[in-house]
DNA sequence: GGTTAAGTGTTGTAAAATTACATATATTTT
DNA sequence: AAAATATATGTAATTTTACAACACTTAACC
């Protein structure tokens, strides 16, 4: 939790000079990472000691250090400190609280994922003879995204967010294959028996989904991300965006793994693009 | 730019005493910013006054001002200088890198996007008597995303990732009827095709795209994003993450526009889903 | 080889933050 | 309700820190 977020959320534990401080901070931000205590003082109408005190309180070493986590809270411009969107929230309120939110949910994502298992991820894909990518509902279109990216590796890739064809296609995997299901919640009962039913025919199951999910259970390997779906009840959000940079990290690692030579392939598939788009030049006339 | 990115690009202007400031601190960021100008000077084997002079060459106000910038780069943890894959990177550096370069994207994307146009959409959409959704490619499956998001509204939504069916979809449509067109480049044929040929047919077109891109020229209001695709040459990445988040806006803003009765019919669809789904308590037995 | 300029270090000082202590205010106990 | 205790806040002194001014060193150029 950044020290602005503390902030708002100990104003209650606050004594009355300390709030002071706290309003004064709140209100200013960028000006109070400039100011030396002594004008901080003075501009919450308290001594320097209770500022200092203040900075404490919320587990900084003292003034100086409390500057330097405040900067970081507003590294990326001043936040919202409450990020949830709001019925009276204008057009650029809820843009900049959807890009910050998500962002959040990026960097804890970033913490939270397990480095081992992405590695392993990695090694099973590059071995695959076939990729299957599994999703429902939202998750169908990080499957299509997957399925876009890893169609460029030469590697037999299916994508299928029609049940019945899911199934089928479960039920024809082999050993050596590999079935991605991705699904935030984990609780889809369609896609847990889709896993269910590669395991069965021994091919390997990825799941990208939350940890100690029913999914989770079915599958060899899970990529969990378990970040907080905060911005919207209704509607996933951020959950989908870090499972796509998660494929997006999945795509590289298998990318790095298979060397240098095989990047020319990529540009090639790149390159094959060129006679369906205006080129530069051409616009440009 | 950022003061860590400042001092990476200015290495050559250093004096040699200035060089070795910077390279402790480059060396140890996180330590630096915790240190006094006498510690630090220590470390690196030169005067008080020296780091002084460092900080200031760098556009700070002094040592306290640059420790702000400074940990102001390194509030997301400590970020790779060079964001860019590289051939040798293992599992933990690439999967930073892709963290921290969407998350980058997002920033530069949120800071770039036009609130107004995205207010302006905002308010087409919630008039729109259809919305279609087209992207090919990669953008396929933003398309496919915001059809998720777009059909919990009760508006009727389409979404074709083929081209021929976009045509004639497009053919069809007519005025009240809004078509969203998403392309990164914007350089695509087929699409700026079906935005001309919706256009001809009085339908308003939206366009996530490259601003001055031929698209964008097609379409009565442009979403720019301009996001920096610096992660890896031959897939699209952090573009598309971006054009993912502007679906967000777009459909929170659409959510808000409606009011707060409306909110219970999304709360309805996602009802809905419950009986295909294990709830909590049948897992946990 | 001397002159100039840029770079670097030393000393001293002003400012800033923090400690220790004193006073005021609230809270509890009798 | 008064005394006792604990908590909160401020004042003054101390310590730490950053910076300016000056002196010295090194490199560059004529």
């Amino acid at each position: 939790m950044n020290v602005l977020e503390k902030i708002v959320n100990n104003v209650t534990n606050f004594s009355k000079s300390e709030r002071k401080v706290a309003d004064v901070i709140l209100a200013n931000p960028q000006v109070s990472i400039h100011s030396s205590i002594a004008t901080l003082a003075k501009m919450a109408n308290v001594s320097e000691p209770t500022v200092n005190r203040f900075c404490r309180r919320l587990d900084t070493k003292g003034f100086p250090d409390f500057k330097l986590h405040l900067a970081q809270s507003l590294a990326n411009g001043t936040p919202y400190v409450n990020r949830h969107v709001e019925e009276d929230d204008g057009p650029e309120a809820y843009t900049a609280k959807i890009f910050e939110s998500t962002m959040a949910a990026l960097d804890t994502a970033r913490q939270r994922v397990d480095i081992n298992t992405i590695n392993r991820a990695v090694d099973v894909l590059t071995q695959a003879k076939k990729i299957s990518f599994f999703g429902l509902g939202a998750s169908a279109s990080v499957a299509h995204d997957a399925q876009n990216k890893f169609f460029r590796f030469n590697v037999p890739v299916v994508c299928f967010d029609d049940i019945v064809m899911q199934r089928m296609s479960a039920i024809n995997s082999t050993e050596g294959d590999v079935v991605v299901c991705i699904s935030h919640t984990g609780r889809t009962k369609n896609l847990c028996d889709i896993a269910t039913i590669a395991r069965e025919n021994d091919a390997t199951v990825i799941g990208i989904t939350s940890y100690d999910s029913p999914l989770a259970k079915e599958c060899t390997l899970v990529l969990s991300l378990d970040v907080p779906e905060d911005t919207d009840m209704y509607m996933p959000m951020a959950s989908r965006v870090a499972q796509l940079v998660l494929i997006d990290i999945l795509a590289t690692g298998f990318t790095l793994r298979r060397g240098s030579k095989f990047r020319e392939n990529l540009k090639k598939v790149k390159d094959s693009l060129r006679g369906s788009r205006f080129d530069r030049k051409d616009f440009n006339n």
